[in-house]
DNA sequence: GTCTATAAAGTGATAGAC
DNA sequence: GTCTATCACTTTATAGAC
């Protein structure tokens, strides 16, 4: 296998994603950005043009793939007669999980979980516009499995689940992986509580 | 009533409290922060000693009261025959409710939640010290209502809760105030709907 | 496309007068 | 206990050589 350089737009994205999952986006510098990358100080706003704009393609990177295979997934189950909400959930958290696997992309999970902490009206924007369609998909399809919830009813479960999700994945939690676990397992059985907790929490009566 | 002037020490705390919730512990700088407290620069340093000192006094004052309520709440029905799990839930997340109707209480639960984020070990180190035990005694109470759980199932759901009560709590979601409303309804209504999920995702079979 | 150098402003912290 | 002034850095961003 030929090993294939990387680009110093991509080690200005991989490293900033790191950066910005341990430090945050105010606390991870550009000069610790671009020495993490090997790259120069200036190649940022040659680059991206601004701090700004980096974050934005640092999501963009990930969101792109993360959320067609979660709208894949999705189109392979949703209207079917046989499916149970495990399906649909699984096809939205699975993908996370593979994306965990992957590289850093565990560290991405901690980069999506500050932008919700940080409540900043043009990052939020910027993923609504971009990303919003999933949700809603995903919404539309636990309201035809679950008919006897309000719209309003459901909108509040949903908006749990993300909260559950969002802390699952991003390794927010007390619990310790124990040293006889993979990281991958641990994960994977993060995954699988999620599916459950989530699916009991949706449909309750 | 007379007025009680506010001594600097709370007027940097209470501004810091708003700031931390906007701006993040980075974002937020001490400039800024003794403007809005309407105080001179040199305090924070000449009150608290540095800024991380100032950080852990803005949980510590909070903290203490809510966990307090929290104990307290729970040492009136843990142990009870007829105690639901509804009932040990409430205890848990009422005195969050309460808080965040309190004047800037609601910005505080946001603060907390940015702490999540942060995955600072010093700042778990000190939550952890003060107030685990809050998180432990409330474990040991959903492990004697729910026997048929192991004690590894019991900590994945009671963490999950964790995640969406963060999540909801610091208004992190989708779910966007009708004008009809008042937060403090929205905020209760958030509570109500976190309960009964919470109390469905850690008791399903 | 990559480099150095630097501008212009902001940072936490502190010394020392009052 | 509060103030001004300042130290010693770090920050993002950019101009201009190569």
């Amino acid at each position: 296998m030929q090993s294939i350089p990387q680009s110093t737009k991509e080690r200005i994205l991989g490293a900033a994603e790191v950066l910005f999952a341990q430090h945050g986006f105010d606390g991870a510098s550009l000069r610790q950005l671009t020495a993490a990358a090997g790259v120069n100080l200036a190649a940022v706003n040659y680059h991206f043009g601004s701090k700004d704009r980096l974050i934005e393609e640092v999501f963009r990177r990930r969101l792109d793939e993360l959320n067609g295979r979660r709208m894949a997934g999705l189109a392979r189950i949703a209207g079917l007669e046989e499916t149970t909400l495990e399906d649909v959930l699984g096809a939205f958290i699975r993908p996370a999980l593979e994306l965990s696997h992957d590289g850093n992309g565990s560290l991405f999970m901690r980069v999506l979980a500050r932008a919700f902490a940080e409540h900043d009206d043009t990052l939020r924007k910027f993923l609504s516009e971009n990303y919003g369609h999933v949700m809603r998909q995903f919404t539309a399809e636990f309201a035809r499995l679950l008919p006897h919830l309000s719209k309003e009813e459901l909108y509040w479960r949903v908006d749990l689940v993300t909260g559950a999700l969002t802390h699952a994945m991003s390794g927010f939690g007390m619990i310790q992986r124990k040293s006889d676990v993979t990281e991958r397992t641990h994960r994977e059985q993060a995954a699988s509580h999620l599916i459950r907790f989530a699916a009991a929490g949706l449909s309750h009566p």
